[in-house]
DNA sequence: AGTCTGTCAAATGTCAACAGTCAGCAGTGC
DNA sequence: GCACTGCTGACTGTTGACATTTGACAGACT
């Protein structure tokens, strides 16, 4: 429960990245013992929430550009892999209709101009489809690769997510062709629309922080 | 390092599947306290070699059929990323070289009748395939899900393995094939071959323990 | 006889205290 | 003035002991 919470600081954007945390400290403020602190950590830090070397304080990480690619890259190869699975087992009617599902709620909350919601949505996808192949590997891969991805469009505002799009088709439309190309078991249709839809997020979140010449040190 | 030898030790198959570990033991086992046990068996579970419930003994998983699957279907969508990120990014030749290096190592391991040695080869080549793609994130996944290739493949012997292909093409060849795909730049041939690979692999494995009809309850 | 409940032992989750290690800083020598 | 050495402080890694929960066994009731 104690990593669920500071989990939630981290992604949310409560404690800056380069932040350094102090075991006591954190033990003091959530009012438990070192104890817990430590495996919270421990778990978060396998997560790649983290990053902890021995004898050294933890400190929430600084993303890259570099990491963001990794990222995405990670992300295509589990989706792409939960995709085909999917195809390939004949699950594609079920898993249009949880898609869907999620498509319909992500393009009415745009249309009310809740950008935090269709933020939710989006990663609710990507989740849903993963966890539509019913492997349990790629369910727990993801769930860390999901978790850096939140930490990376944590702050991310729907003004710069239009930007990066300029005049480009519009980057929701994508969700909805994934999901027909799964339901239609096009294969080969799906993994491209996969690998576009990354794409376009890639040169998003890149082209924003340009958080000048990292320091070399 | 206490880390180290008990995934040792589960890997090696001193811990047999099935086994309930008990946390006093294994300190006092190792002459250490239960905080590092905790750490280690926590470390372990997210690793995916151990299973564990809270307030629950922690135990060495069973691994049944659809576990073997689903981690060759996760080693799939790993390596085959691997394996585009090194075509795309021009590092063909390095690559192929470190891996051509492994398949020697490997054929004349198999000259000698060291199965042991063979087998350790064969993991290595994939992870020096995964390491090559320089990707952090397909590193660290692929880390755990070669853990329990490890475990599937512990106690495989050398007829297991020439039974399951009898009749087909030597199955040590296709590693071969595999890097000189990727030498030559040729990606579909590349993620071809490595999914034959894979499914030889699997119909390997789930041809041998015919376990009998997994306890129903 | 079968089932349910009360009790008990063992194991896990948690806590506070101890030892070892690293970063920063004052002081000294060149 | 600059670099090196020794020290101080804080933090992590580890230990042993305490609370809480689970699983099982024995006994009684239906």
């Amino acid at each position: 429960m104690v990593t669920e919470r500071l989990r939630e600081d981290i992604i949310e954007g409560t404690l800056a990245p380069g932040t350094q945390l102090s075991e006591v400290e954190l033990a003091t403020n959530f009012g438990v013992s070192r104890g817990p602190i430590r495996e919270a950590l421990q778990r978060l830090i396998q997560e790649g929430l983290l990053r902890g070397e021995p004898h050294r304080r933890v400190s929430v990480p600084v993303l890259t550009k570099e990491d963001v690619a990794d990222i995405y890259l990670a992300r295509t190869a589990l989706e792409s892999a939960a995709a085909q699975s999917i195809i390939a087992s004949g699950k594609s009617e079920e898993a249009f209709e949880q898609l869907d599902r999620n498509v319909r709620a992500m393009d009415s909350a745009e249309a009310a101009g809740d950008w935090e919601t269709v933020k939710r949505h989006d990663l609710d996808f990507h989740t849903v489809l993963v966890a539509a192949s019913g492997s349990r590997r790629l369910q727990r891969m993801f769930s860390t690769v999901i978790s850096e991805t939140r930490l990376c469009v944590g702050a991310l505002t729907a003004e710069e997510a239009r930007h990066g799009h300029e005049g480009e088709s519009p980057g929701e439309g994508t969700h909805r062709k994934i999901s027909e190309m799964i339901r239609d078991g096009d294969t080969a249709g799906a993994l491209e629309a996969l690998k576009k839809h990354f794409d376009d997020a890639v040169s998003v979140l890149a082209g924003r922080d340009a958080e000048g010449p990292a320091p070399r040190k």
